[in-house]
DNA sequence: TACTCGAGAATTTTT
DNA sequence: TTCTCGAGTA
């Protein structure tokens, strides 16, 4: 690095002569005090390149590292806290690192740890934003009306209490549900809206302008609940920095350098969360790829990255764009893609891993080909002496996984699938926590109702209304009216004997967990509880892997010290990393796939309306559609070798069969980067024709009246319907002048009769169902084929 | 109280 | 297609 970069940096709050002449600042120039070789470099800066080593010795001022996808981020990134730490700039508890996954978290500190040579005492503050959040609140709870010992609430404890009020409300919940109120709260969360900022056009958005009051009341819940949900671990802290300058200033001054990791993806609240806690040193350093924001619908806001350079002049900006990932078609390909969005900060990567193999785009008649087809591959690939962790399938939506996983099923191909439930999501897991909840905090009320009748103790609806009634009569939590409500006469003898006895299980339970071991606790909960009684009785096919899941769980509970310790993990930290046991092929979401790499990917169901999905399509215009880009833009990022696109004419979506049209995010990819190869037709493809011509069908629209045009009906469904559906709407006159795949089929032809196609030559039509024909090829025997890619012969 | 049946909905999901 | 939810019944 040369000097002039930090003598620029005109803004540094340590000024320029400080920094030329500070040892500490360039430790590499100067006798370093762990060092005994004043002129050897320390480990950590090697081998990095150039602009990495920028991203880690620029550690005074504003920094923002624009890095690519594959292009050694983790590598400067936790090289530049080694850096910090081994210069003696900071303590390692004087440094924030946020990052958005617990993986990430997990593998930065490991990755510190070892460059710093494992005497490294861990970093205290490094972590997710909720967990660091977590730490602060709990230091800080009753400043919201909360106890230290808060209860962390998972989504399915948020909807019940949402649930509850919307009843109490006596809203139609057919017309108002429960999700639609739940992620209306969420999203004022992560703008860092308090209840009382809620404006009232925002909270029209909710039962005719009761938004804001309901927003209100499951902040009043959960305070009586002493319970958080995600969104508050940040709001609250954010409220007390804004309330509490003492507070706030006492982390100031703790915190000298910041780093954050997937800045893209950060949300309003974080973002201002972020920049109270960066002054007035602001030290801070973010890493992230405006490419790669794909989380915008959760909250996440593109534009925190964009305008860096403007909430923080004087902001230095590296970019690395060396890739070390992909060969150099692969990321052409994608490069190509993604310069189709406007409002990018450009970057444009490279590599000297040699060109490699061509991207290659295969189309075929339908979903259960594409599966075979993949399947062969990855046959052959084995046959090859390949590994199957070497090969990943990427899809869009969860839906799609299914197609594959039959066809594995059929062909006895190692596979797993990624995503679904957490680990902790799971049905058998919360109710276990819901027990040691209840047992440790008799106020836990959704403890309390999770639990009371599973497994069923004959406690149904009427017994528990009675005991919410007694409830909110004397003020009490669930657990201690449900005490008192067994010797009035208010419940049936059965419900009675049957709570009495539940009450008495509880307080037994309480009792031994002053002397037991929590995860011992925890099985004699099970137990004695008759849950396991219960699972094993149930003779489903899940039931045996459900236990296996709760011996998993008391398990993982010897590692903590306390049982407030693993509850506290399982909530924030605990996450689903089944061990890769095995060969196996990679089954995933694009989304879950961010961060990952593998030598083969298969892209499947690039088709319009499933990628881009049409429902992003009608929600959101030419943002969403953008999103979507850059989602195909991490797609292909992902593959080291071979990258292979896969797009079906045909598509059974929920049971119904879908024709469609190649994705445009095809035909946006540059050519001389591309094999394209289709089992449908021969030589030049005719969608790409018409796709560059009319590159977007909503353009000549505006975003406006796109966003009109979607209002009209639930968009899913329709494209569902697809062409089926006569309905003179855009999307599908895009379809028809594109490809003609109306599912009319044409009227120019008929059995028996001998037609051309491109690829097959001639033949004779032996079926004809819709516009799909079965043709009898003179040379290439019987194929299912479009009849627009066929002339009569 | 607990089970069965039909209607309706159906992305992506870091914590 | 497949799951969930609510209503109705044993």
């Amino acid at each position: 690095m040369d000097n002039g970069d930090i003598g620029n940096n005109s803004r540094n709050p340590f000024g320029i002569a400080h920094q030329v002449a500070d040892p500490f600042s360039f430790p590499y120039l100067g006798p370093v005090p762990e060092s005994p070789v004043p002129t050897a470099e320390p480990g950590y800066l090697q081998g990095l390149n150039p602009p990495q080593r920028d991203a880690v010795l620029s550690t005074e001022g504003p920094v923002l590292v624009l890095a690519g996808a594959g292009t050694g981020k983790t590598a400067a990134l936790t090289a530049r806290l080694a850096h910090i730490i081994a210069t003696r700039l900071a303590w390692p508890s004087q440094i924030l690192a946020v990052t958005f996954t617990n993986k990430a978290a997990r593998e930065m500190r490991e990755r510190v740890g070892k460059l710093s040579g494992g005497a490294l005492e861990g970093m205290p503050w490094l972590g997710t934003f909720h967990s660091v959040a977590a730490k602060m609140l709990r230091m800080n709870a009753e400043l919201v009306g909360l106890h230290s010992n808060f209860t962390i609430l998972d989504t399915d404890d948020q909807l019940r209490v949402l649930k509850q009020l919307i009843q109490a409300a006596d809203l139609d919940e057919k017309r108002w549900p429960t999700r639609q109120l739940a992620s209306l709260i969420d999203r004022w969360k992560n703008r860092g809206w308090t209840p009382k900022q809620v404006d009232a056009g925002e909270s029209e958005a909710f039962a005719a302008g009761r938004g804001a009051e309901l927003y209100a009341q499951y902040q009043e819940r959960l305070r009586t609940l002493n319970a958080c949900d995600f969104g508050d671990l940040l709001l609250h802290m954010l409220v007390i920095f804004r309330t509490h300058a003492d507070v706030l200033e006492d982390y100031r001054d703790r915190f000298r350098y910041l780093l954050v990791d997937e800045y893209q993806d950060t949300n309003s609240g974080q973002y201002e969360w972020l920049r109270l806690l960066a002054e007035p040193r602001r030290n801070v350093c973010c890493v992230g790829d405006d490419d790669q924001s794909i989380y915008s619908w959760r909250g996440a806001e593109v534009a925190n990255i964009l305008r860096f350079e403007k909430d923080f002049p004087g902001a230095k900006i590296i970019r690395l764009e060396q890739n070390y990932r992909s060969t150099s078609h692969i990321l052409s390909a994608a490069d190509g893609l993604i310069a189709h969005n406007a409002g990018r900060l450009g970057k444009s990567l490279w590599t000297d891993a040699g060109d490699g193999e061509k991207v290659r785009v295969i189309g075929v008649w339908d979903g259960p080909e594409e599966a075979r087809r993949v399947g062969e591959e990855i046959e052959s690939h084995q046959i090859r002496g390949g590994s199957l962790d070497d090969v990943a399938i990427l899809v869009r939506a969860q839906f799609q996984t299914r197609e594959f996983e039959e066809r594995f099923i059929g062909i006895g191909l190692n596979y797993q699938i990624i995503g679904g439930f957490r680990f902790y999501e799971r049905a058998e897991i919360r109710d276990a926590i819901a027990y040691l909840r209840l047992v440790t905090q008799p106020a836990d009320d959704l403890a309390f109702e999770r639990i009371v009748n599973t497994p069923k103790r004959g406690l149904g609806d009427k017994a528990i209304a009675a005991i919410h009634r007694h409830a909110r009569a004397t003020q009490q939590p669930l657990l201690i009216a449900a005490a008192s409500i067994v010797g009035t006469d208010e419940l049936t003898p059965q419900a009675r004997r049957s709570l009495t006895n539940f009450v008495a299980d509880i307080a037994r339970w309480r009792e031994m967990a002053t002397t037991l071991s929590h995860p011992e606790l925890a099985r004699i909960l099970l137990d004695e509880s008759g849950y396991t009684a219960m699972l094993q009785a149930d003779r489903s096919a899940e039931s045996a892997g459900r236990l296996e899941n709760l011996a998993e769980l008391t398990r993982a509970m010897e590692e903590y010290e306390t049982l407030q310790a693993f509850l506290e993990h399982v909530s924030l930290v605990m996450d689903n990393d089944e061990a890769r046991q095995g060969d196996r092929v990679t089954i995933m979401t694009i989304h879950a796939a961010k961060g990952l790499e593998f030598d083969i990917v298969y892209l499947a169901g690039w088709e319009e309306g499933v990628f881009p999905s049409q429902r992003a399509l009608d929600e959101g215009g030419l943002a969403s559609l953008e999103e979507e880009r850059r989602l195909a833009y991490v797609a292909i990022t992902r593959a080291r070798r071979r990258a292979t696109i896969f797009h079906a004419a045909n598509r059974r979506i929920y049971g119904q069969w879908t024709s469609s049209i190649p994705s445009r995010f095809l035909a946006e990819l540059p050519k001389p980067h591309i094999e394209e190869e289709t089992t449908m037709s021969g030589g030049e493809s005719l969608w790409r024709a018409q796709w560059s011509e009319r590159a977007d069908p909503f353009a000549h629209l505006g975003p406006a009246q796109t966003m009109r045009a979607s209002t009209r009906g639930p968009g899913w469904q329709r494209a569902s319907r697809g062409n089926f559906n006569p309905e003179p709407q855009r999307i599908i006159e895009a379809r028809a002048s594109a490809v003609s795949l109306g599912n009319q089929g044409r009227t120019d032809l008929e059995l028996g009769q001998r037609v051309f196609h491109g690829k097959f030559g001639y033949g004779i039509i032996a079926a004809i169902e819709g516009n799909k024909l079965e043709i009898d090829f003179e040379h290439a025997g019987r194929k299912k084929v479009l009849d627009s890619f066929v002339s009569a012969g």
